[in-house]
DNA sequence: ACGGAGATCTTCT
DNA sequence: GAAGATCTCCGTT
């Protein structure tokens, strides 16, 4: 079942708790690139300080505001594409990012977009799958609740809580005071080799 | 195993 | 003009 518009209408932390164990589907010239989530990270309103949507509606923030459902691709360091979908009713300006999947579907496909690597080092890392994956700007504000735009989710397996360790952010520390730095923005699936450093 | 620095360029101040 | 939701490579231990 791929994940619907419902879905994504609601708090952003829920849907982060919910995707890990769901499945991440691109499909490139026919072929299906899946991997299993196991690591994400929410997003929230203009109170949270550490997101991109806390300054207000920009030019490269906006799918944030828009229909939830819809990813938002976002360029770090100048290099590396970084996957989001936009959650909660439009208007508040919130999103998930997807920091890690453990390959499924597409394996050979991957390593060519990544180099002969270990298995281990395809996608364990934001910048990473989206590389494994081939997802780049072009997808900005792609519909991830139909398949025609060739990336979506699917619900996989339901993952228990006891499987599920929550922490931090990562890769943000100044910008983020008390009571943000202490609360759970990250979830993970416990042990799962994939999830990023 | 761990740490530091460079890559590379868009965005917002 | 500086910082950034990252990754890789190269150095030393």
């Amino acid at each position: 079942m791929v994940y619907g518009r419902d879905f994504y209408t609601q708090d952003a932390r829920d849907i982060a708790r919910t995707l890990i164990g769901a499945r991440l589907v691109r499909v490139l010239n026919r072929e299906r690139l899946s991997g299993t989530i196991v690591e994400t990270e929410a997003y929230t309103g203009l109170d949270d300080l550490a997101s991109h949507g806390r300054a207000g509606k920009t030019a490269r923030n906006m799918p944030m505001w828009e229909t939830p459902g819809h990813a938002y691709l976002y360029l770090v360091y100048g290099m590396y594409w970084l996957l989001n979908i936009a959650c909660e009713p439009a208007g508040q300006p919130a999103a998930v990012l997807i920091r890690a999947i453990e390959p499924v579907e597409g394996l050979a496909t991957m390593q060519l977009h990544r180099g002969a690597r270990p298995e281990r080092f395809l996608t364990n890392g934001p910048g990473r799958l989206t590389i494994a994956l081939s997802i780049n700007g072009d997808m900005n504000r792609t519909d991830m609740t139909i398949t025609d735009g060739g990336l979506w989710i699917e619900q996989a397996h339901t993952v228990a809580d006891t499987q599920i360790e929550t922490g931090p952010r990562i890769g943000l520390g100044k910008n983020v005071p008390e009571p943000w730095l202490s609360k759970p923005w990250r979830w993970w699936l416990k042990g799962n080799p994939f999830v990023s450093k």
